[in-house]
DNA sequence: CTGTTAGCGCATTCAC
DNA sequence: GTGAATGCGCTAACAG
C-alpha cells in the first residue's frame, strides 16, 4: 500500500488516484471507462485530479487483468511501399476509433521472416492477425491455427484460406492487362518481373501473364526476371535492357509494379526508344508516380486502403462475435481491380 | 462447433508445462530464458514440452511481472513516406536483435494528433520514445517529461531539446541548395512548399532558403506554398503552374521534397520548359524517384535509416545505463546532409 | 541449480 | 452508485 517512489508517472497508480478524490480504486477505474456506471459527480472530481496529476492507466495491466491485449498484429511485405503503407492506413483508420492498437511487422518478402514475426507477436496475445498473401511455412500455419485467434489474409486470393479473406486475383490481373494490351494491337508483349518467387503476388501476376499469352494464341511469352523484392524503380529500366537484347521485337511490356514500369519508361526515354509508338507499358499498382509521370502510365489500380478497411471491419466483426461465445465462418471478400487506361500504351 | 475452451494457446500457462515436466513454474520460466542459470538438460527437456505442445509464453504478463514493456515508442509524420520508413528500417533492426518491439504511430503532419499518439502510446510503457522533429504541443512535452524514459527527436535540431537528437539542420539544408544553385549561375530563385506549417522541417527549409536569398543579395523572394503535407508529386505540377504565372522569370526552384520536384519536372516536360537550361530544378531527400528519372534530379541526401540507428543507439545505451540507476545525459548527434548535383541544375 | 513466496496494477464479480 | 475481495501469468528476490 505504501511506496518509497519518487514522482515518477510509472509510480502512479489508480490506488494513489483513488486515495486524493476519497474514493476507492474500483470508482477510479469506472471513471475512466465511459460506459460504467458511475455519478457524473463523482467522475468529473476524479477525471480533474488525474488530468491534473498527469495520471496515465497502466494499459500493461489493464490488458493482463481483462484478458484483453488491444492488440491486433499486421504483417505486410515492406512498410516502404505505397500500396501496403495505404492497407495499413485503412487498418488504422478502422482500428483506432476501437480502441485497437496496431502492432505492424515487415516480413521484408521473406516466409522465414513472416514465420519469425508470427511467433513474436502471438507473444502479445493478438486479439486478431492480418496477413499479406496466402502463402506461408508450415510452422506459421500451425501457430496461427493453435492462436484461435481470428486470421484475415489480404492481398491475394488463398487456394486454401486460413480464416477469412480480404483480397483479389492477382493471376487475373496479369491476365487482364495481356488482354488489354491485345486489345490495342500489340502481339509481342513481354513480362518484367523479379527473380525470385518471394513475391508471392508478383508470381501470380506472371501466371496470369503466361496464361493470357497462350490464350490468345501469341507466338511467344518474353520474361525477364530480375532483381530480388521489394522492386526498384533502377532495376526495371535494367530489366528494359536485358528485354531488348533477348527480344528486340518486344512491342509492349507488363511489369510487375508501376515502380519497375517507371524505371522502363525513364530507360526508354534516356535510350529515346518512343513510347507508346515503339513501345508500350503498363505496371501495376497505380502508384502516385504512375499518375504523375509523363506519359502517364497505364496500370491496373486496386483500393489498397479499401483492403485494409475491410480487414479491419471482419475483425472487428469477428471479435463482437466472440463476445458472445460465437465463432464468425470464413468470410472471403473479393475486391475489385481496373485497368486503368493512361498515356503509355 | 469449436469453443472457446479449445485451440487457445492462452489456455496454457508456465505452471501446465511445469507439471508435465515436473519441476516448478520458476524453472520453466529459467529454461525459457537464455541467460538463466538452470541445467542445461532440464533446460533442453522443459523445451522439448513447449515446442511439442505448442506453448507460447504471454508476454503481457512477462511485462507486467517484470515492469519492463519490451515496446520502445515511434512516432513519424507518415509512413507512406520513403525517407521516415527508412528510418523505423534502421530502429527496427537495431531494437529487433535487442527484444524490443516497435510501435509505430503515424502523426499525418498533425500536432495535435501526435499528442493524442503520445498519451495512447504512454499508456503501454514504452521504455523509450522516439520523435520526429522538436515541435510538439505543451500538453506533449509535459506527458514526455513526466514519463520518465529516454526520448529522441529526430530530423532536426530543436532549438530546446527534451533530451537526446539525432538529426540536422533543415535550415542550413535549404540554404546550402540555394547556394548550389546560385553556383551555377542562377539568380532568380524560387521555393516550393507546402501551404501549412504541418511540416516544420519542411518551414526550416524554407526559411534557409529565404536567408540564403537575403544573404547572397538575390533581388527577392519568390515562394509557393500549394497544397496539405504530405506533400504530393502532383501539387509539385500545379504549384509550378502558380510560379510561372507570378514570377515568369524565375530560373531555378528549389522543392520541399523530392516528390514535389518531380512533379515540377514532368510537368516542365509537358509544357515542354527545358530543364535544366530554361529552368533549374532541385528537390530534397534523394528519393528513389530523384535517381531514377530523367533527367536526373538534384537533391540533398540523408542517411535516413543511419537516423534511425543512431536514434536506436541511444535508446539502447540509455535504457544500458538505466539499469544501473545512472541517467544517460542529452546527446545531440548532427547527422550530415550532402547536396547531390545531378542533371536537374 | 531449483523451489517458495509475494506481488506487479488493474478489472471482474460480487456484495452492499 | 460504490466498495472489498480476488486473481490474471509471470518473474524478482530470496532461501535452500
Amino acid at each position: 500500500m505504501k511506496r518509497a517512489e519518487e514522482g515518477q508517472a510509472g509510480a502512479l497508480t489508480m490506488q494513489k488516484i483513488a486515495e486524493l478524490a476519497g474514493v476507492s480504486a474500483m470508482t477510479v477505474s469506472r471513471a475512466l471507462k465511459s460506459d460504467a456506471s458511475i455519478s457524473p459527480e463523482t467522475r468529473a472530481r476524479i477525471l480533474d485530479i488525474v488530468s491534473r496529476i498527469g495520471y496515465v492507466p497502466d494499459a500493461t495491466a489493464r490488458m493482463f487483468a481483462s484478458r484483453r491485449s488491444g492488440f491486433v498484429a499486421a504483417l505486410v511485405p515492406s512498410l516502404n511501399n505505397s500500396n501496403f503503407a495505404d492497407t495499413v492506413r485503412g487498418m488504422e483508420e478502422a482500428f483506432g476509433p476501437a480502441g485497437l492498437q496496431l502492432l505492424l511487422g515487415d516480413t521484408e518478402y521473406s516466409l522465414s521472416r513472416e514465420e519469425d514475426l508470427i511467433s513474436a507477436l502471438l507473444q502479445r496475445r493478438p486479439e486478431a492477425i492480418v496477413l499479406t498473401g496466402g502463402v506461408h511455412t508450415p510452422a506459421a500455419r500451425q501457430m496461427l491455427a493453435k492462436a484461435g485467434i481470428p486470421i484475415v489474409e489480404t492481398w491475394d486470393l488463398p487456394k486454401a484460406p486460413l480464416d477469412h479473406v480480404v483480397g483479389f486475383s492477382n493471376e487475373a490481373a496479369g491476365a487482364a492487362m495481356v488482354h488489354y494490351l491485345y486489345e490495342r494491337g500489340r502481339r509481342n508483349i513481354g513480362f518484367i518481373g523479379g527473380a525470385t518467387n518471394l513475391d508471392t503476388r508478383g508470381s501470380e501476376r506472371r501466371a496470369g501473364y503466361a496464361r493470357a499469352v497462350r490464350e490468345l494464341g501469341l507466338s511467344r511469352s518474353r520474361v525477364v526476371t530480375f532483381g530480388k523484392p521489394p522492386v526498384t524503380m533502377s532495376q526495371g529500366g535494367e530489366a528494359l535492357d536485358l528485354m531488348l537484347k533477348q527480344w528486340p521485337e518486344v512491342d509492349a511490356i507488363l511489369c510487375v509494379s508501376d515502380l519497375s514500369a517507371f524505371g522502363v519508361l525513364m530507360e526508354c526515354q534516356r535510350r529515346g526508344v518512343a513510347v507508346p509508338q515503339r513501345l508500350a507499358i503498363a505496371g501495376f499498382g497505380d502508384f502516385e508516380v504512375a499518375r504523375c509521370c509523363h506519359p502517364r502510365l497505364t496500370t491496373i489500380a486496386v483500393d489498397c486502403q479499401g483492403i485494409g478497411r475491410r480487414a479491419a471491419e471482419i475483425v472487428l466483426s469477428a471479435l463482437e462475435a466472440k463476445k458472445s461465445g460465437e465463432v464468425l465462418p470464413p468470410e472471403t471478400v473479393v475486391m475489385p481491380f481496373e485497368v486503368v487506361a493512361r498515356e503509355t500504351v
